[in-house]
DNA sequence: TACCTTCGTTGTATCGTACAACCAATATTC
DNA sequence: GAATATTGGTTGTACGATACAACGAAGGTA
């Protein structure tokens, strides 16, 4: 029989070790991605591929998203132009909004950096079934979620 | 009936969610961790924690823990010890060898960080069940040790 | 018209990190 | 056993990513 101390004791233990292992991949990421683009600024990479997700985008939903300064954005952005990866669009409606958009260049580095990361991943998640890519993707989708506007700022 | 073609995509798919989600995760991570403990330099405390996890290491089990170069360990350690949250010592059967070890003051440090960051998790997963937060856990190991060594540097 | 809010940029400082060159201690090879 | 490699760690230097603060421009509101 299992008492009830017990259950709770595995709780905390599991809780310890998601955030063990959420705060080692974290901190992996940078040498990741390092060495899977090597080429694209590397934290660049990431707004553009916000951006084409959502379609196109403005700088302040890239700063919410990801818990960044606008000013940081700002400059990210601004990198991201110099490259020829985005363009901007200044609403008409509103004249202080720009709407961030990949170009075709953009796309299409996003495609090439796309294709190499997807084989790293497809390497490393090879031996995993269907059921459990699918249900460690919603435990990820529902993690992010908790976290998404419950943050103080 | 389910063509096999659909189930390639889906896992597409589950690999795409995972990998933006992981992304995701990583690039809050620091704005999470400065909100969590202000007072710990932050990275450091990542290190600290592993030290003490490991029940004491090397500088080089870190780097290679974490990715990380051996100067940036160096200057990290360094720091951790100015806080006077480590120890090293020498280990006699080889002077190269430095074993770090978390100070009282480190464990305690350590100790009220990770409460603060227990009650963030808590709070956050709190309306899992068991289940779901034992196999997020599992998940989490399997996929962190798959990238273990079998990095190219 | 005068305030307040929102979106964005720029100035400045700091932190985390890598790379390279180096030193000291150990291991290997001839 | 002496010459050469390898390993663990530090320091010099440069850079990228980030935050905070001050600002400007556009829009909304009183």
């Amino acid at each position: 029989m299992i008492h009830v101390a017990d259950a709770h004791r595995g709780r905390e233990e599991s809780l310890d070790v998601i955030q063990r292992e959420l705060t080692a991949f974290a901190r992996r990421a940078r040498s990741t991605a390092a060495r899977l683009h090597p080429d694209l600024p590397l934290v660049s990479y990431t707004l553009l591929a916000h951006i084409e997700h959502r379609h196109g985008c403005r700088a302040t939903d890239l700063a919410a998203h990801y818990m960044l300064d606008k000013s940081t954005v700002s400059r990210q952005v601004a990198a991201l132009e110099n490259l020829g990866l985005v363009e901007r669009h200044p609403d008409p409606d509103d004249q202080r909004i720009q709407v961030l958009h990949p170009t075709t260049a953009g796309v299409q580095a996003l495609a090439s950096t796309q294709a190499s990361r997807r084989a790293a991943y497809r390497e490393r998640l090879g031996a995993w079934t269907s059921e459990d890519l699918e249900q460690f993707a919603e435990y990820l989708l529902r993690y992010n979620s908790a976290g998404e506007d419950t943050s103080p700022r």
